[in-house]
This record gives structure tokens, C-alpha cells and sequence, in this order.
DNA sequence: AATGAATGAGCATTCATTCAT
DNA sequence: AATGAATGAATGCTCATTCAT
């Protein structure tokens, strides 16, 4: 009673998912029904639970499914990066990008604490132990300052979380009642992020953070 | 048909109030039925709608009571500090402090976008107001680094409400279906924290921040 | 606990009366709440209770009240006729200009079968014997035709009902959800109702009634 | 999410319409609840809203229902008469055996004023219209004297509707709390009645007519 | 006489879920 | 695999009425 068997019901649960994760995006959790889920995706109500065991079932995929995407889109931004400052850029610069295409992650995550407390905290964890185990080795090679990597890593998501609900979502939310807005941060606010963040972590400076407008502090005095 | 002409009427809204603020911390807002407030309350779910418009009415006066008074509680604590870095710390403190003793401030902003974006995003940015403008004098006074104040403000904003979720509200989650959760943020944690968000604004060094074990990068190497 | 005992308490009442023939006019008598009657008439909900045993007492006060006028207002006008047929025109008259000036009287006895049969049928059974009486004095001078004085009256009835409906009421129900429209029925239409009613009692031909543009029948052939 | 699709689903929503009558006949539109509908069909309440909008939809739909059935009664009525005279008869005939047989068309278009002007008024005026047309036809045939149509087709309206609330609805309303009496009019009552009407309009006699109890007036003195 | 706070039963409506086809 | 009809518990809200002051 879960699994699809057949390539039409791949499909089925295929549409399931795109469907929920729009309504989730514009109504968020509570708000969305099955019943507006379905007719999204244009099938019967009760083939609902042919895929799913209930709407938090549906739920927990939907974040775990993102989560995945998410984390795989940030690693791949870092990995572009050729030296620590660039992967924590372009770690960022997917982040947000990502927010702008799927604002249903953001959205649903913040609800999540009253519906899954679990998946929201797997999500939260999963996303900061990457941060962490990118800030234990960038300690290591000696790249960053001496900062404690667990609590720096949630700072981290905090700035990621709070930037990018303010200059992505917030800016066009006027489509649905409370919108799916998508834009990318202006390069002016991703720029001064991105010093912030290197100056909290003192990572080596390189050509291109020399080139941001970042505070200078200690060494100008 | 709304404000309470009499000291009865009074007392009675402060009992709803208080009420609704427990159950949203325990349930959420969404969660949380008119019949379980007026429970807690131990009045009659009529006297509700002698006070509140709706549901959704409380939530904002509730939101905008709790803004209101943490608003209050970060300048206090900051008024506290006699210079900026201390000013800092005590801000914070308070914030955290704030977020244990009222943890449905926290929760009930997280599911706020679906319920009334305009009251979530006015709580969001009236706290940033306040960074902002701290900021401001403190970069007129050099103070701190060269830093955009706007964006520096939602960055803190983002930092405080991450490390304020993950060690003030999660520990001890345990009461109550999802918990009232209220611990002190540990002490090293704290410092951690405050030394990053110092590094990050280029905060002039003082006794206190000296003390703290922040990282000590460039200048160290 | 109902007859006012005091000048003040007289007003209080009479203030009560008023507001309840408006609110009764505008919404009808199932959706008119005493908190809304109160709040008209300026005075607290609880003082309601000091002069109507409940709503439905109010109600039938208030029926009972009306029909008492509008049966005068239409003796007042027949008497004033100088002959049958100027009687009944003018009956018909006051008939219409009470309902233009009073439409809760006719909106509310609409809804009242289900609320007050009793009342309701008082109302049409008080007027309907006017109506008899005063077709049975003419039929025994001759005036009108050999109708049945009981069915005819409650014919007469119906007429003036649905005319007075149809075009004092319906026309201007713009002020309000359903207004509480009042015009005077247009004079042609008038003419040609009285018309009908004398040629279906056979009242006697006046110079009124021969300038009106009635059909002549039988005797035309 | 509203025509039935299946067999099932119709017999469903005709339970439901039918159960909606009897309890609209009993006890007003405004007492009515959807519990005691549902109830009454024995389906449960959710099932209510698979066919209707809300109960004002059930409402509409039920008086579009009820208005058609009567309109189509009426003109079968008349279509058997074979003179002018004897379709007036029958017409009123069909209209009060119908009245008889569906008390609740009657009852609830009293309250709809104030559920849905709309339909209370479109109610009327096709009713009339039927009457208007019928009226047109016989003044160009020469069958009645010279009247206004329109407003003789109101008068018409209103007088069916007085004798059928009074003779047809009043006597028996001893089931439910109000009744849903259903007597036919008095063969006496509905003689006079139609005399009445007919001279109010100039009918030519006819045998049928002739032999009425009808008051013969201006031509016997 | 008047107030207005308090009551609590009652109602329309929603929605996740089940089930027969 | 898919449908869509059916369920029924749950909820926000209204309102006539009572009562303490």
C-alpha cells in the first residue's frame, strides 16, 4: 500500500509530489488539503492514500525529498569553489537559488514544528552537520579562524534562513494569497552576506573577498 | 464590542491572553482551538469573542503584545552594556532569555506566514529596525566595522533566531505534545555566538570580548 | 418586569420599539439580534430584558402594534370616501403609504408563520374582518355585487399584498441588504388595481370610478 | 464538486432535496438544519456539501426546483380548459392542489426576502410572466375586457397566493410543530374565487362560468 | 432603571480518511 | 490502478438570555 508497481503509478506518485509541493508553497501545510492536492494533480481523492499513508507521511517525503536536493545542490556549489572563500559562496549562491525554486521547502520547514517536530529537526541537522563538517576541515587546513564549528555551522543557517526568506521570498510574494515569490538576492545584499559571514569566520581572504565591500577592522587600527 | 470597559473585563482579557499565549506554545497556532483557550482560561467560549474579533484577531494582538515586550526587554539589556561589545552581548541575552520564558513568541511567528504574513513580517522587521539603527550609531562612532547596516541586521536577526531554536527551545521539549522547551543558552555556547557576531560587525575589542574565547585568526597566524 | 414604571422607562421602551421596527425592516426578524436593536436604540443589552420577555415577545408586541395602525389608517381613509368606490380607493391608499412608511410590518409577517403563527394569522384575520365588515354593510345597501363577503375579502387582501409588495417595496430596495425601500405605487398602476378590485365586487359605478380606466364588459357588447 | 457523476450520487442528492422540502415545510429555511436534513435522508452530514454549496444553495436550487414544477402544473392546467374561462379554473386548480401537495414552496418563499432576494423575486415574476402571457393572448383574442396585464397578473398572484395560504395551508397544520397542512380548497371557496377573478378581468361567460355562483351585477338592475 | 460581562447551547462548514465499484 | 461517494468528528463563531453591580 505504498510503493507504485507499475510505471503508471510512478508517474501517479510523480504528480503527487509536484502537486503537494505547489499547494504546500502557496497554502502552506495546514492550509493545503487533499483534496485541492488531487485536483491539482488530476486524480481521485482516494488514489491519495494509495501512495501515501496520510498527509504527515506525505509531509515527511516531500521535506526528506528536498532536504536531499537541497544539501546535494549546496555540496556542488561548495565543490565548484576553488578555494574556502569561493565554496562558501557558491555554497550560499545555491542555497538561495534553490529557496527561489522551491519555496515550499522554506515555507512547509517552518511550519514543520507542529506537524513533524522530528522531520524539521532531521532537516535543520542534516543541513548543519554538512556546514560542520565543511567548517572542521577548513579549520583544519588552517583556512578559517579558530571557530567552533557546531555552533558556527547553526549561525550559519540562521544568516542562510533569515537572508533568504527576506530577499528571496518576501519581495514578489503576489501570486496566491501569500505568493510563491522566487528572486535571487541582489548582488549588493549576497555580496555584504558573504563578507559578513567570512569576517565571522575569518576565512583567508582571497582575491575575490579582497574584492568585497567588507568591514576591515583589527588590521586597519 | 472590543476593549473591556471594566476591571472584570480586564482581568478577563489578561486570562485569555495568557491563556492562548501557553496553548500556541504547546500547539501552535493552528493547533490551538478556541474551546481549549477558554478552557485554560476557565471561561465560557462566548466571553472569547467579547475580546477578539477572531481567532486570528488574538494571534495578532498576541504577536504584537510579545514584539512589543521583547523589543523592550533587547534595548533594556542593552542600555546594560557600557560599550558597544557589551551592549551587544546584553542585547542578546535578553533576547534569549525572552525566547525561554515565552516560547510561544518564537513558534507562533514560524507558522505566522500563512496565517497573517503582515503580522509575521512586521514582527520580523521592527527587531530589525532596532539592530539597524544600533548599528548605525555604532558605525557613525566607529565602533564597528565598515558593515551594511541593513543587511548585518537580518543576518543578526537570523543568527540569534537559529541559536535561540536550537539550544533554548529544543533540549527540553518534553511537556506538552512538542514541549515549552525553556533553557538558558550554555554559557559557551553563548560566548561562541557573540564572538562570532562580533567578528562578523568588526567590533572594537574590549576587556570583555578580549576574555572571550572568539577566534583569533589573521592577527594569531 | 414589562411595563415601564417611569417617564424614562417609557422612552426607554418606545426607543426599543423604534429600533426594532428599523432592524426588523432592514435584516428581518430571524437575523435582527438584540444586541443589534440595543445598539440602535443606544442602550445596554440587558436593559432589553426590562421590557420584553424575549425576542418573541417583542416581536408580537411590535405586529400587534403595527396592525393596530395600519387597520386605522385604512378605516381613517375609507371613511373619508364620499361613496363605496371612493371608500375602497382610499382604504387602498392608506394601505400602501403605511407599508411605504412601515415596511417591517409587511416584511416581518412574512417571515412570521414560522415564528408566531399565531400572530401571524391575527394579523391577516384582523385585517381580512375590516375588509368583511365593510363589504357586508355595502352588499346589504347595494353598493356592490352578490360576492362572498369572506372570500372576497381575503381576495382583497392578497391583492393588496402582492401590488403593495411587487411596487411599493420592491423598487428602491437599495438602502441596506435588502433596503428598506418605500415609494408610493405609480398612479396608473393604482388606478388600474382599484379598477380590478370594483369590477370584481361590482361596486356600483361613481364618477371616480368612471373616469378610470377600467374594462367595460358585458355592457359594452 | 457538485453534480453527482455516478447513480449513486443522484439518488443521494434527490434524497437530499427531498428530505430538504419536508423539513423546509415544517419548519422555515431558517430553522432548518442541515443536521435535521441529513438526518432526515439518512446520509451523513458531510455528504450534504458533495451536492450543495452551503445551505442558500440548497435553497435556490430547491425553489428553482419547485417554481418549474408549479409554472408546468399551472399551463398544463390551463392548456386543458377549452375556453378562456376554464383555463383560469383549471390554472388556479393545479395551482392549489400543488400548494397542497408542497407546502413548502409556499412557506419558504414567505422567509426568502431575507435569504435570497433574488430568488424570491425571480420566484414571483415567472409566475407572473406565466399570468402576463396568458392575459396578453386572451385581451387580443377578445376573451377578457380591457385590463393592464401586468398588473392584473400581480392581482392574479396575489389573490392565489391569500386563498392558498388561507384555505389550503391553515386548516390542517397540525403536524410538526407548524403543520404541513394540505386540504383542498372548499369546492364554495373556490367557485367564488374564480368568479371573482373573472370579473375582475371581463371574462366572457361561458356555460361553465354561467353556472358559477358568480355575482351578475350592473346587468341584473 | 440601567449596565455590560458572562454564559453555553447550537449551527454551518471543512477535511482527512475509508470503502465499494 | 483508479475512482468518487460517503463518513463523522472537529471547529470557529453567533446569539438569546441571565446576573452581579
Amino acid at each position: 500500500m505504498n510503493q507504485p508497481r507499475t510505471k503508471r503509478g510512478e508517474q501517479t506518485k510523480a504528480k503527487l509530489l509536484a502537486a503537494a509541493e505547489g499547494v504546500f508553497a502557496e497554502q502552506g501545510y495546514q492550509a493545503a488539503s487533499i483534496a485541492r492536492i488531487t485536483e491539482r494533480a488530476s486524480v481521485a481523492q482516494g488514489t491519495f492514500y494509495l501512495y501515501f499513508e496520510s498527509k504527515l507521511d506525505l509531509f515527511e517525503q516531500l521535506v526528506d525529498d528536498l532536504n536531499r536536493r537541497v544539501r546535494k545542490a549546496m555540496s556542488d556549489g561548495a565543490a565548484r569553489g576553488s578555494n574556502r572563500a569561493e565554496a562558501e559562496r557558491e555554497g550560499f549562491r545555491e542555497f538561495f537559488a534553490f529557496t527561489a525554486e522551491h519555496p515550499a521547502l522554506y515555507r512547509v520547514v517552518r511550519e514543520a514544528e507542529f506537524v513533524s517536530p522530528g522531520a524539521m529537526r532531521a532537516h535543520y541537522e542534516r543541513i548543519v552537520e554538512g556546514y560542520r563538517e565543511g567548517l572542521e576541515r577548513a579549520r583544519a587546513a588552517g583556512e578559517i579562524g579558530d571557530v567552533d564549528p557546531e555552533v558556527a555551522a547553526w549561525a550559519l543557517m540562521g544568516v542562510g534562513e533569515m537572508i533568504g526568506m527576506r530577499y528571496v521570498l518576501w519581495p514578489t510574494g503576489d501570486d496566491g494569497p501569500y505568493g510563491t515569490g522566487a528572486t535571487p538576492v541582489p548582488d549588493d545584499v549576497f555580496d555584504e552576506m558573504v563578507a559578513f559571514v567570512q569576517r565571522a569566520l575569518g576565512t583567508a581572504p582571497s582575491e575575490l573577498t579582497a574584492a568585497a565591500p567588507a568591514a576591515r577592522t583589527q588590521e586597519d587600527s
